[in-house]
DNA sequence: CGGATTTGACCAGCGC
DNA sequence: GCGCTGGTCAAATCCG
């Protein structure tokens, strides 16, 4: 609180000033004189309390309504999930499935499952059945009441094996396992591609990477880069950045697998975002068969046929293909969203920056960590403005103008809980978002 | 000196 | 089977 502390500070000036001149005078006037320095100051010291009072008032009532909004989110989460099991068993009866319903970013679809499986006598050998083929890259539902939820990274690392990267040598051998898997499963692992404008050689998502290869790719004249997460030695995840061939200011950047480890806040927010847009790919790709180019349509939560889907999941300027067997979803955050009036500048990536979700607060606008703000959140077509060109700590150039947060109304929150609840990838990653976001909160105050 | 980066070589998958 | 391409390895090099 800047300006509390610069009253008190201003009116000792005052008196300093003051007392030297009235050297000379009589008494009685510098009491009187001094009296009146002090009803000032204290006048505007009160007022300047109570509209900090205000604020804090305000801060509270914010902060009650984010735990309520997230609490009916936990509710109608659970509500959900309890609802979609008995549904969700009753589909898997009907397309022979296992169980478990493995929303992975490259590893661990259905159909690889089963084989797994069969490879299980194999691979129960070394002990790394089953749960070695989960690694850290999937998000699933679970029945079981140990299952972790999908896009929480953390939570997820402590159920998984402690797999140490193989090194060298064994590196080899490790990778023939990987691949007796990657071998049996014509579909192969997702990949999240990101378009943004970005001057710098990489993105700056809040990750550790280490590069370890540099490639021409055809048909394009810039370098692709190969990078993996240095987090920690056993994590999968991979990236590779490439600029684009018709503008160079473009960093395409293609992230793939999942990290298996707890993540840094700054880097939540891009991960939350891939593992949560490599989902809804899994997703839109199993209601269109499979094949090529569900296209934005489907991401916007309609199938080929333009029926309304199950997924209402929102991601502008997305697309998907299927290209070498690697389904992967493009996010184009060059160019503006038609639903965002407000972020319609062309975008420079720093996912970094989102360490402090809540820099914006003083302007009553909630910074969630995707980079959007809590009031767009719970505006209007809520369900539209929550993933889009606003998401993953967009850093505006120009400075964008911050928007007012806008009271949410009753059936804008009843629209977008009722959207929530209808997706469960969404209401993964919205989860987790507002979890980290909760926590923030929390902490701030707490360092206040 | 240790870690990160560079870069040529190698390997696997895919299409013809 | 062969060539092309993407992806990875690992020795050499760079850098703090």
């Amino acid at each position: 609180m800047e300006s509390t502390s610069g009253i008190p500070l201003h009116g000792i000036k005052m008196i300093k000033e003051e007392k030297p001149s009235t050297k000379s005078s009589a008494d009685e006037e510098v009491a009187l004189d001094l009296e009146n320095i002090k009803d000032d100051q204290l006048k505007s010291a009160k007022a300047k309390m109570s509209a900090v009072r205000e604020e804090n008032e305000k801060l509270k009532l914010v902060l009650s309504k984010i735990t309520k909004d997230y609490q009916l989110l936990q509710m109608h989460f659970k509500k959900s999930v309890q609802q979609e099991l008995p549904m969700k068993s009753a589909r898997h009866k009907e397309e022979e499935e296992p169980e478990l319903v493995y929303l992975s970013l490259g590893r661990c679809g259905s159909s690889e499952l089963k084989k797994a499986d069969s490879n299980s006598k194999v691979r129960k050998e070394d002990g790394k059945v089953g749960q070695g083929l989960a690694l850290g890259l999937d998000c699933r539902f679970d029945p079981s009441p140990n299952s972790s939820p999908p896009n929480n990274f953390n939570e997820s690392m402590d159920e998984e094996p402690t797999e140490t990267r193989p090194h060298k040598k064994s590196l080899m051998t490790a990778r023939s396992e990987d691949d007796d898997v990657s071998q049996q499963n014509p579909m192969k692992k997702a990949r999240v591609s990101v378009r943004a404008i970005c001057n710098a050689p990489t993105m700056n998502d809040g990750c550790q990477w280490r590069k370890y290869g540099q490639k021409i790719a055809k048909g394009n004249p810039c370098p692709r880069a190969y990078y993996r997460c240095t987090v920690s030695p056993s994590c999968p995840v991979r990236k590779h950045v490439q600029r684009c061939a018709e503008d160079m200011a473009v960093l395409v950047t293609t992230y793939e697998g999942t990290h298996n480890h707890p993540l840094p806040m700054s880097a939540t927010a891009m991960a939350s975002t891939t593992s949560a847009a490599a989902s809804m790919l899994k997703s839109a790709l199993s209601t269109s068969n499979g094949t090529t180019a569900s296209t934005a349509a489907g991401l916007h939560g309609l199938s080929n046929t333009g029926v309304p889907t199950r997924q209402p999941f929102y991601f502008p300027n997305s697309t998907i293909s299927t290209s070498q067997s690697h389904p992967t979803i493009t996010l184009d955050l060059t160019a503006p969203a038609t639903t965002t009036s407000h972020l319609q500048a062309r975008s420079c990536l720093d996912f970094s920056s989102l360490s402090s979700p809540f820099s914006s607060f003083k302007s009553n606008t909630l910074q969630t960590p995707w980079g959007g703000n809590y009031g767009t959140l719970l505006s209007n077509n809520a369900t539209k403005h929550v993933i889009g060109s606003t998401y993953s700590g967009i850093r505006q150039v120009p400075h964008h103008q911050e928007p007012a947060y806008q009271q949410p109304s009753r059936e804008t929150i009843a629209a977008a809980t009722k959207a929530i609840a209808a997706n469960p990838t969404f209401r993964s990653a919205l989860a987790a978002a507002i979890t980290s976001f909760v926590g923030n909160v929390g902490e701030n105050r707490n360092s206040v």
